[in-house]
DNA sequence: ACCGAGCACTCAATA
DNA sequence: AGTTCTTCTG
DNA sequence: TATTGAGTGCTCCAGAAGAAC
């Protein structure tokens, strides 16, 4: 079961301009929706793009797509551009590219990146460097010395035989793709992956009157945010000073564009955990302050414990308790709670402490990993699949899904989404009643459910959806699935999901065993294994509804 | 990947 | 001189 | 010995060509 889903479909060819189309109809999309967020200077874009020569457009395109903002000229060599100096001409009248003929001085910086480590050493040579000592320097390295030798040799950045590019406007570009998918992590490739039949997307309504961004200052609030985080990464790697200037840098949050309040809060949480690992906790404890959403309450009262301030990290676990903004964090602060207290010799409640069906098995690794080979043994039983959170997450999102792509303002802005915008809003439901309630109907008969869910699966196979994994399950499992599991153990199971689908989506047992007669979900755990927190939460409520389940764990028989 | 998620593996510190 | 990483492509 | 917590690694188009090691 490897490969996509989609394999059957291949020598997809696209047309020899598809990037351009794509090109077009995202700015298409922008001209028409949004005009009244843009700057003169985008407004001046579009026209000035759409009178642009063909070729012209194609040139621009393809340097956008491309690392960096400079290009030589030898190196974009495209058989759709023939004439590359010709389609240039008119990017640099429209101010859309810089042209640097052949002798020009160029900031070394601007250069750096565009040579191998060859070239570099053939023009250190040129400039009268010895090179003995610089071969065997790594890129980094190399780059690193010939800044410094450019301090006394300014030859270095001058090229007798290069004709350089400098793109510019991929700003502009940039706000493009962040109106148009609503964040900066997708692109162009998006169509492409889709006309070549890796992803299929649903056909929803997109509302032309709807959009993502509502006036200016969110736009730029956004903006912004991407703005301060570009250096998130190498911030992490540094020590406290760099990552508490980062977190400063950040608007005060909660704030009320609840998607970027959960992006800002998120990239928080992870500069609070840093400042823990680096020994900040209290820099930490402030950023955590700053957050309502898990874990940071969690962190602070982690924080408070260690530093002994025992009454405050008891006191966040009452909060938490009393306002859990999830059963995680509801369990966390009643067993950490309760650790603490008892630990202090202090009187709290126990928390409850469901100890699951539990069975030991001896067997020989077969080297297929050991849910596989447990899998396997209980073969003997009936059939046993490997299917983690994929078959209830799948069945859920076959059985809601007109209640997923229901056509909700909002809900839907461009054509590349697997789940509607508001998909985590608490008011979901609330939006959608009426196809809520009409796909619940398919829940009141076996027949109805099977009718329900396999018809979707043909019709939509292959479509993209949040909670379907097309290339895991097959239909004759979820046929068998549907036989075994009775009615109000599935609707259990939904309703739980529908409760916290962030949540609830993941710590389904590992493996499904359809007998005869029933079925059971087991949970294997390997030699040092344990279960986590959100798989014993799954287990409990199992247990709540009658639902059969057991954790295997396995020992190795022939480890000496 | 909506600036990671979800799982198992490994190790160390507790009780 | 073979292997691994990066970049580009459709 | 079991439990807890922390940190790590893996995969998320596929394949080609070029560059780095
Ligand atoms: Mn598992
Ligand atoms: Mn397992």
């Amino acid at each position: 079961m490897t490969g996509s889903i989609l394999e059957g479909q291949m020598n997809v060819e696209l047309a020899s301009d598809y990037y351009l189309t794509n090109f077009k109809e995202l700015i298409e999309y922008i001209g028409s929706t949004y005009t009244d967020l843009l700057s003169s200077e985008e407004r001046g874009f579009l026209l000035i793009f759409s009178q642009l020569p063909r070729e012209s457009q194609m040139l621009y395109i393809r340097m956008l797509t491309r690392k960096g903002e400079w290009f030589r000229a030898r190196k974009l060599n495209y058989q759709e551009i023939p004439d590359l100096f010709g389609a240039v001409t008119s990017l640099e009248k429209s101010d859309l590219v810089q042209v640097y003929p052949a002798k020009s001085m160029l900031p070394l910086a601007a250069v750096i990146g565009l040579f191998t480590k060859a070239e570099w050493l053939l023009q250190l040579k040129f400039c009268g460097i010895d090179t003995a000592s610089l071969k065997t320097l790594k890129r980094a390295a190399l780059e690193e010395r010939i800044f410094e030798l450019a301090e006394h040799h300014s030859a270095l950045s001058y090229f007798e035989n290069e004709i350089l590019f400098c793109l510019k406007g991929s700003a502009v570009f940039d706000t493009f793709k962040l109106l148009y998918f609503g964040n900066q992590h997708q692109d162009l490739t998006e169509f492409v992956l889709r006309d070549l039949g890796h992803y299929r997307y649903e056909d929803y309504l997109i509302n032309r009157d709807t959009r993502s961004f509502q006036d200016k200052s969110q736009l730029q609030a956004h903006q912004h945010y991407y703005a301060i985080i570009e250096p998130l990464e190498e911030v992490l790697l540094q020590s406290k000073a760099e990552i508490i200037a980062l977190v400063e840098q950040l608007p005060a949050t909660p704030q009320s564009d609840r998607l970027l309040d959960r992006r800002i809060q998120s990239v928080k949480l992870r500069l609070a955990r840093q400042l823990e690992r680096l020994d900040a906790p209290q820099q930490a404890l402030l950023i955590y302050q700053q957050c309502n959403i898990p874990p940071a309450r969690e962190r602070s009262a982690r924080i408070f414990v260690k530093q002994q301030r025992i009454d405050e990290g008891l006191n966040l676990c009452r909060e938490i308790i009393a306002q859990p903004r999830s059963e995680a964090e509801q369990q966390f602060g009643e067993g950490f709670g309760y650790r603490t207290a008892r630990k202090h010799k202090l009187d709290w409640q126990a928390p409850s402490n469901y100890k699951p069906p539990r069975r030991t098995l001896t067997l020989t690794p077969t080297g297929a990993g050991v849910e596989v080979d447990v899998a396997c043994y209980f073969s003997q039983n009936g059939e046993c699949h490997f299917v983690e959170n994929d078959l209830f997450s799948s069945l859920f999102g076959l059985l809601y899904w007109e209640v997923i792509f229901a056509p909700v303002k909002g809900a839907f802005t461009n054509p590349f989404q697997i789940r509607p915008h508001d998909l985590h809003e608490p008011d979901f439901l609330t939006q959608r009643q009426a196809v809520f309630s009409q796909a619940n109907h398919a829940l009141l008969s076996q027949e109805l459910l099977n009718d329900a869910i396999t018809s979707r699966w043909t019709e939509k196979f292959g479509i993209a959806n949040y909670f379907v994994n097309w290339s895991w399950i097959d239909e004759a499992l979820i046929h068998t699935a549907l036989a075994r599991i009775p009615l109000p153990h599935l609707k259990a199971i939904f309703q739980r999901i529908w409760q916290d689908i962030r949540a609830n989506c993941s710590g389904f047992p590992d493996l499904i065993l359809l007998t005869d007669t029933g079925y059971e979900l087991i949970e294997v755990k390997g030699p040092g294994d344990t279960l986590q927190a959100n798989q014993l939460r799954w287990m409990r409520y199992f247990h709540q509804q009658n639902i059969p389940h057991r954790v295997v764990y396995v020992e190795f028989d022939s480890l000496g």
